[in-house]
DNA sequence: TGCTCATGGAGAAACGTATCTCCAGCCAAG
DNA sequence: CTTGGCTGGAGATACGTTTCTCCATGAGCA
């Protein structure tokens, strides 16, 4: 008696209890094959006619075959799901502030990671510990990974793959990519310097995330360079109204800048609303740049130059660059390899000043033009 | 010999090839007890006094252990992980236009699925069987189904729980959600009516989808309850730039509307910059109303009223059900059960006249006020 | 003493696949 | 006639759990 005809024998008995998938016993049965045949058959591998394979196939299309992933990915190791980590705030995945750019890349992500057959699992940074220890990963992308991050040592200690978006801070991954958030930000500083600003002020938040962090230093290393004053406020930026708050404040200020940069995305909308406040024309008082991978600020009145980050390109390489380390199998190495990625300034009406059309007086007469 | 110290002894040998991760028989050895112990100990089942539970899960917790997702599924039948399908456009992933809309809906979802100890996977609707059979699903959420999907019935077909959002056209589903979108159009249009509008437009879509043709039903049915001529233009809404050329069309036409009702995000926006163009003032000469879940247009000049779907009630509601589903092991029912979900109008300046404060008249002063 | 129960825990059978090992048959060359 | 290699395919094992079944022990009770 053939194992296939004893299981069949067994499985005859309980078929009435429930129902009951087609597994490649059944089909080996059906087709009078062994179960190696079966598997070798439909996964293209061993030394097979292509008469057999063809009968095999059709077989199990008719029978509705359809293979145990658990099944497979016990036996084989691999599971073909990726874990795509976000960073919470309360409750709720991913922070509101780096909403656009994380819907971007997570989509860009998803693309590039199911073009190669894996699939993303959203998991949640903190906690859950449940939940993480339930799924198969066969390897992570973290996003924007806080210092020390215990949970990225942990997953690396496994064995797993991972690969940050965001420069770790202070822990091991098998690589990471990261904007040139340093270059970008003094593009823009100088971008704004070159359109006649004097006093730039910061829009930046009170975490102490690699971007921010990145950010605000170029920023007042950028002020030390030129003699400038910093102008800057800091804000919490996982609390949408303390943006507003924040952008009011700076322009409250008594040596209130002739030009901003705002690090988040809502930034820009906050900065021209505040500005509206303090009757400030944009871009003939104030120049206006922000952070942001939203097209609404083509839109706005003026049209406000943002920064993008290319979330999509970062998205694509960071799935890359995962999938590369779990096919490879390339064990982690210890010199973490990490790559920069180039931002993109989109200029528009806000940080641009013209010769003046009426006979507005700005602050200061663009001198360096 | 026990079977675990037999094992204990095949697993040294082979040790030195590669990096082998503690299993249940290495805590069971190191703790001196049997797997069943370990098993019970750490999942709380069977009966155990106190003592041995803690011993056992400090000697797991020493060893590092993690239990092996996979095998665990392939045994209980379970992988916690629901997926998410959305429809795609081309390459990518989600539709432009339901943006905002599927960005709060999935992370509503993810919420809602980690708080009961889910994972979402993301999945394409269309093509890519191989990922499809290549994850373990305990079931599925499908957003927004096209008529008699293919994929949808395959799915249920298979006995997997399947819920979708948006009510399906015209295959068996689990359960569905969706918004009441007759009433919520009805409700645009009277309150137009009752701010003066006169001759109301609609900016539509060209694609069957279930939202479109829902509110393109109500706002015919409307038109033809009050006597008014329909005039609507109608564009393919996963094209971004079709929007803005539509929303000038619209403006252009002879019988131009005095209200328009614009049923996807960025018609707003595309709206506003075709008023600007015709130098209609808003509201004064044209009301607007959008269906959105951005509040850029709470800071737009004017701030637009805009309806609001709720995406996150609905990615909730949605996951909660297909989780009962899943638990509640109830067969799918042939009479599939469906729950209409309200929606908000959040009512801004665009859709209100006020008793004009500067000396303008407008097209027709409001009669019904 | 003999019987019943409750307690604590061990053994072993699955779950469904991939794959390593090995065998039978056949044909050609020595 | 023997040997060796190639073809087509069968058997059996392992992946790491969960869980069903069952046994040993000791206490309580008649």
């Amino acid at each position: 008696m053939t194992a296939a005809a004893n299981h069949h024998g067994r499985r005859a008995t309980t078929r009435a209890r429930r129902l009951e998938r087609a597994g490649i016993r059944d089909v080996a049965a059906a087709a009078g094959v062994s179960i190696t045949t079966v598997s070798d058959a439909l996964n293209g591998k061993g030394r097979l006619p292509d008469e057999t394979r063809t009968k095999v196939r059709e077989v199990a299309e008719r029978l509705g075959y359809r293979p145990s992933a658990a099944a497979r990915t016990l036996r084989t190791g691999r599971s073909g799901l990726i874990g795509l980590t976000v960073t919470t705030y309360g409750q709720e995945p991913f922070t509101f502030t780096e909403f656009a750019y994380f819907a971007e890349m997570a989509r860009a992500a998803t693309s590039a990671a199911l073009n190669r057959g894996y699939a993303l699992v959203v998991l949640p940074a903190s906690s859950r510990h449940d939940v993480w220890s339930n799924v198969a990963l066969d390897g992570t992308v973290v996003i924007d990974p806080a210092d020390h991050d215990p949970m990225v040592a942990d997953l690396y200690r496994q064995g797993l793959p991972v690969v940050s978006d965001g420069k770790p801070g202070n822990c091991p991954v098998t690589a990471w990519v990261d904007n040139d958030h340093h270059a970008a930000v003094l593009g823009i500083l100088d971008h704004l310097a070159q359109a006649g600003a004097r006093r730039i002020g910061l829009l930046t938040g009170t975490s102490t995330d690699t971007y921010t962090r990145l950010s605000t230093e170029a920023y007042l290393g950028w002020c030390r360079g030129v003699g400038q004053q910093p102008l800057y406020e800091a804000y919490p930026a996982h609390d949408p109204c303390a943006g507003a708050v924040a952008a009011d404040r700076l322009l409250a200020r008594p040596d209130r800048p002739d030009a901003v940069y705002g690090l988040f995305d809502p930034n820009g909308t906050d900065l021209l609303a505040a500005a509206r406040r303090y009757g400030l024309r944009v871009p003939e008082d104030l120049l206006l740049v922000c952070c942001s991978e939203s097209d609404v600020y083509a839109t706005t009145e003026p049209p406000i130059t943002t920064l993008s980050l290319k979330p999509r390109r970062i998205g694509t390489t960071v799935v890359n660059l995962l999938i590369d380390a779990i096919e490879g199998a390339a064990p982690p190495t210890q010199d973490t390899s990490g790559q920069l990625m180039p931002t993109e300034l989109i200029v528009r009406r806000s940080s641009q000043r013209r010769p003046a059309r009426t006979t507005v007086a700005a602050p200061r007469p663009p001198g360096e033009e």
